[in-house]
DNA sequence: AACCAGGAGACAT
DNA sequence: ATGTCTCATGGT
């Protein structure tokens, strides 16, 4: 008989409920790294502005970014927050983009190596690191690395695929081993899972004096 | 009025 | 190696 593959099953059910979701909402390679960058930990609405004050500034590319002042930067990018810190992350994306000689055609960046090595040369940029390497290798690439972020674990976990103690990279290879290898897949996967935390998968369970929550890995 | 959002780095243990 | 703190705006 053929055993159905639980990590896949739940690709086929957002699939047909939702359809594709036409990811990353960016116009060009370099928006979706810029995109990844100012994302961290905030609502993607709040980078749309963000990356709209960019582009009414005309200053959406790596040569304008790296001339300006950090401050400068940190106001444009306000409302994404936390943006003095991301001010320095976005230079320290576009002074790795100019090392490598790719600054005004950054999509150059995949034929610069296996996706192995740039996602290592990527980890090592500062602000960039493990979820934002394998965003920008999946959707500003076009190179097969599955995305892992808090909705994934939040919802295999709740599927009682994971025991909560797992690590990015065991999380990541427990997909890659069970999800055909495939860009378009792991493209389509990843943002459905979004869309399913967001507006489905609260982040803490709702009964907060159920007798049983003491067994779940989520509670702390 | 808390709580949360498509994390990552610095720092202490 | 593993935990805790910090960074900050905007929506619910």
């Amino acid at each position: 008989m053929k055993r159905t593959n639980r990590w896949l099953l739940p690709y086929d059910l957002l699939l047909a409920r939702h359809g594709p979701q036409h990811w990353w909402p960016g116009e060009t390679p370099f928006e979706v790294m810029v995109g990844a960058v100012l994302t961290q930990n905030t609502a993607w609405g709040n980078v749309e502005k963000a990356i709209a004050n960019l582009k009414r500034a005309d200053a959406l590319d790596c040569r304008t970014i790296l001339a300006m002042a950090d401050a400068d930067l940190a106001e444009l990018i306000r409302p994404a927050g936390y943006f003095n810190v991301k001010a320095k992350r976005l230079k320290a994306l576009c002074r790795f983009l100019a090392e490598r000689g790719v600054e005004s055609a950054p999509e150059a960046l995949a034929g610069q190596g296996t996706s192995a090595e740039l996602r290592r040369d990527l980890l090592a940029v500062h602000g960039i690191g493990e979820e934002t390497a394998d965003s920008i290798l999946l959707y500003a690439l076009g190179l097969a690395s599955f995305v892992v972020d808090a909705y994934t674990r939040r919802a295999f976990g709740r599927l009682g695929l994971l025991c909560g103690d797992e690590g990015y990279g065991a999380i990541q290879r427990l997909f890659e081993r069970h999800v055909p290898c495939d860009t378009r897949l792991y493209n389509e996967y990843h943002a459905l899972i979004v869309r399913l935390g967001k507006e489905h998968c609260r982040p803490r369970p709702r009964c907060t004096d159920c007798p049983l929550n003491s067994l779940c890995p989520s509670a702390t």
